[in-house]
DNA sequence: CTGAAAGCGCTTACAG
DNA sequence: CTGAAAGCGCTTACAG
């Protein structure tokens, strides 16, 4: 319990015998400090075990070392395993930089709230948000000069810097697969078009009929919002109002398996009859069965390189937005 | 880019007419303060939209208001939802409560790597710890005074301050309840009992066969690694090493899903030539068809639980660990 | 390249 | 109940 007395700079400084401004330059990695006494300063750090007070450094540099990962209370994290996996992409990068990474599991759309606040009162150096609905917390906060990183497109072209993953490119491979297998009737059961994910993956389904010259019916399009009841509900519209339909691109792997129970219950078989391509590459697509193709995203990547842009930002270095690569996973399914 | 000057306690003092040393004992719930001043300060604050500097408060106090997640680099958050539940779950307690939640994605095995010199730099108030295979960082961290709350039971008995779910109480459920059904010959896939949570499962379901004056036959003990595979794999090995099993508790439901496959695949049907019951309740006991038993366990909850275990040390109450209940789910599998 | 000194914005004995 | 003052442990112009 009894703490010992933690080694500062004063006793650096007198054991290297330099000045305390000295030790601070060599912790720092001011190049210009003479050779011998960085060495100095070095080895008096390295025999009194001492490590420096993030506080004080905070106080005095007005660094804090920290970065918020701002999740969206609605974002159903609770059985969603995607931002779990990003926010540990984000972590190892950050950690392997010396920084730290503040997790604020809230409400986002108050341009006011305690969120805001605590934002805009720098107790971060940085933010890196999730996927929003609403971007108006988050451009304010840019304007106030925050640096910030967004996991997902955001909804505005404002010049917010983001990553994401090629939602138009999967779109586009999902759907040119299944009528390269011979599907004629393709239809899309899409995601919550309000996200730009769910917009640019149906946005990459519509370029494939686009480039054929061809334009899909208003009933192969059906609006889903990712859950697996949304996807057998819509699979049911789509088997009535076009039975022939033999090609399914399902906005997300969870969706993909309510179509596939009611092509199923339809007694029809998937894909003898009906082919279907879901989103993500998750855990279930490997365990249903049939085994689902799928659109693979690199999601740890992701965070990884949100990670990347926040301490490019923060060396005061020119970022650009990044899209990331997918790749087609074919199983049974497709 | 031109930050507004913000407003410290000088100025608050000066608009309230009282000294710093009053201001902070009002901001810091100081009773003893006169109701008049306390008010006056309380308005300053208000109209100068005054926020505290957190970097100031933790040099001058000691307390940096932030709170680690450690989190073992070996689980797999990356396809297992479980641990960002957790980590919401804690998060929205912490936030709650005017602490930050900092995130911690790192090999915890190490009692001298920089995660341990990290936490025993005070550098953060307290440290909650998932699940861990060894615990001798986390002793020694704790003997050093740093408060800690383990999320899963440790597997010293040491005086670690732990939550976790009533693992025993499920496995025993669990057992019970194919028991119950009408089932004779009831078998085990159990998780890695290198964990306490996979012992501890298997601890309730030898407690059924125990009061019933039972022993289970060694065959009927399998032991999976929590994979879909694995319990495939082992479902496999029990039908051919005992014909008539006609219940199997597997110890997540992706291991109950591996085993519905192979119960399948051998012509058999769930439940009614194998009844099967999973645990967790996880998204995948709803859209698997049949549909599964399971044990559910309120994983937010858990998360929320460990965050109060914390506030109460940090508020320098008596605490004791918590047993979170769980709760027997009946879908179609059993 | 280096040091003395001021300062970052709070907290907390110490007196009264 | 309140204030003056010292101090927390760093950083950073400013001189030299």
């Amino acid at each position: 319990m009894t703490a010992k007395p933690r080694p500062t700079y004063s006793a650096i400084a007198k054991s290297a015998g330099v000045s305390e401004a000295t030790v601070s330059r060599v912790l720092n990695g001011d190049s210009r400090v003479n050779p011998e006494r960085t060495a100095a300063v070095l080895k008096a750090v390295d025999q009194l075990g001492y490590r420096k007070n993030r506080a004080a450094t905070a106080l005095a540099s007005g660094r804090t070392g920290l970065i918020a990962v701002v999740i969206d209370d609605d974002l159903s994290i609770f059985d969603d395993p995607f931002w779990g996996t990003v926010t540990s992409g984000i972590s190892r990068v950050l950690m392997a930089n010396h920084l730290q990474t503040v997790l604020m599991v809230t409400a986002v759309n108050n341009v006011d709230g305690p969120v805001a606040h605590y934002l805009e009162s720098r107790e971060v150096d940085g933010a890196i948000f999730f996927q929003l609905h609403k971007d108006a917390m988050v451009r304010k906060l840019a304007k106030a000069g925050l640096p910030i990183v967004i996991t997902g497109s955001p909804h505005t072209d404002a010049d917010l810097i983001f990553v994401d993953t090629d939602n138009f490119g999967g779109g586009y491979a999902a759907t040119k697969q299944l009528l390269n297998r011979g599907c004629k009737k393709v239809a899309i059961i899409t995601g919550d078009i309000e996200t730009t994910a769910g917009h640019q993956r149906l946005d990459g389904y519509n370029q494939v009929y686009r480039e054929l010259g061809r334009v899909p019916a208003k009933s192969l399009i059906r609006h889903g919002d990712y859950s697996y009841e949304s996807g057998q509900v819509q699979m049911r519209h789509l088997l009535e109002e076009n039975p022939d339909v033999d090609g399914v691109f399902a906005c997300n792997d969870l969706m993909a398996l309510g179509a596939i129970a009611a092509i199923e219950e339809s007694g029809r078989t998937v894909p003898d009859d009906v082919a279907v391509i879901g989103f993500d590459d998750s855990i279930m697509s490997r365990t249903s069965r049939p085994q689902l193709s799928t659109v693979r995203q690199d999601i740890a990547a992701l965070g990884e390189a949100a990670a990347q842009l926040m301490i490019a930002q923060l060396n005061g270095e020119q970022v650009e937005s990044r899209i990331m690569p997918v790749e087609l996973v074919l199983r049974e399914s497709a």
